[in-house]
DNA sequence: AAGTATGCCAACCGCAGCGAT
DNA sequence: TATCGCTGCGGTTGGCATACT
């Protein structure tokens, strides 16, 4: 068995949250800030497990929040940064200002996934392609108000086009990285130091495709857009790694180490 | 109108990385 | 170098809301 849950301590409270005690939070950590959470229910007089304040803060008290009506642009995003990223929520969610990797995490399980499958698009990530549990358990559907539901929610949009990608090992993001600094304001700079405008991560994944798996020699080219960062021992295999997944997963974790290492 | 099925999402759980010692 | 504790992450669950029969 495994360690004992770390809200299992006699009177630690579980489950939803109250407003006294999201307010107890709020105030809590506008007042000192984040981190140490260990210790910050005890000083500010909530009953719960630190993990437990970590989440209500980082899902939904925090800041800058936005919630619901994920837009077609943001779901378009959200499909292609999982092709690139796989199930790396919080790498995802650094790349959509005010959405939080649970919400994007909820929101693939309960509507990307199903709409991806049926489309008959192949998710190698993790080899989890099937739904989770939720819909193994209750799975029996396409009821037509669930159907009505996700053509509400995105309409005529183009089934995702999906080249077999094979995904990296995990890769642990800095803090500065994740959640609270999206990429697009951490300053990123390339090698050399000097400031370097990123284009969109898709259009990176993209070129990474071309140059890897592309039709007749896209490799200039991509390399090219860009920008030389990757190292030239890659570059120069670009012709001959086809379907070599162990060379796609050195270039993912190249560009990863780019985006979350800026120098 | 009542019962059942399904969708949705907040929250929990356990694992693993990382820094401190 | 090894160990420990804290933190962050992703997977999973539970319960409420809504749609369907």
């Amino acid at each position: 068995m495994g360690r004992a849950p770390c809200c299992s301590k006699v009177g630690l409270s579980k489950g939803p949250w109250s407003p006294e005690e999201d307010s107890l939070l709020s105030d809590y950590v506008q007042k000192y800030g984040e981190g140490q959470w260990r210790s910050l229910p005890k000083k500010a007089g909530l009953l719960r497990c630190g993990k437990s304040c970590r989440l209500r803060w980082m899902n939904y008290l925090r800041p800058g929040i936005v919630r619901g009506n994920i837009t077609a642009d943001e779901e378009d995003l959200i499909v292609r940064l999982h092709a690139l990223l796989g199930n790396r929520w919080s790498l995802i969610a650094g790349r959509l200002p005010g959405r939080t990797d649970n919400e994007i995490k909820n929101y693939w399980n309960t509507h990307l996934l199903r709409k991806l499958h049926s489309a008959g698009v192949v998710h190698p990530a993790g080899g989890r392609d099937l739904p989770r549990s939720d819909n193994l358990t209750k799975q029996k559907k396409s009821k037509s108000h669930t159907k009505k539901k996700e053509d509400d929610g995105v309409k005529n949009r183009a089934p995702f086009q999906k080249t077999r990608v094979y995904l990296p090992k995990p890769l642990r993001v800095s803090p500065e990285f994740s959640r609270t600094n999206s990429f697009d304001s951490s300053g990123s700079r390339t090698s050399s130091g000097s400031p370097v405008e990123w284009p969109p991560l898709f259009e990176i994944k993209d070129a990474v495709y071309e140059m890897l798996i592309g039709d007749g020699g896209g490799g200039g080219a991509a390399a090219d857009f860009l920008g030389g960062e990757f190292s030239p021992e890659l570059l120069s295999h670009a012709d001959s790694i086809s379907d070599n997944a162990e060379m796609l997963d050195k270039v993912y974790d190249e560009y990863l180490q780019l985006l979350q290492f800026p120098e």
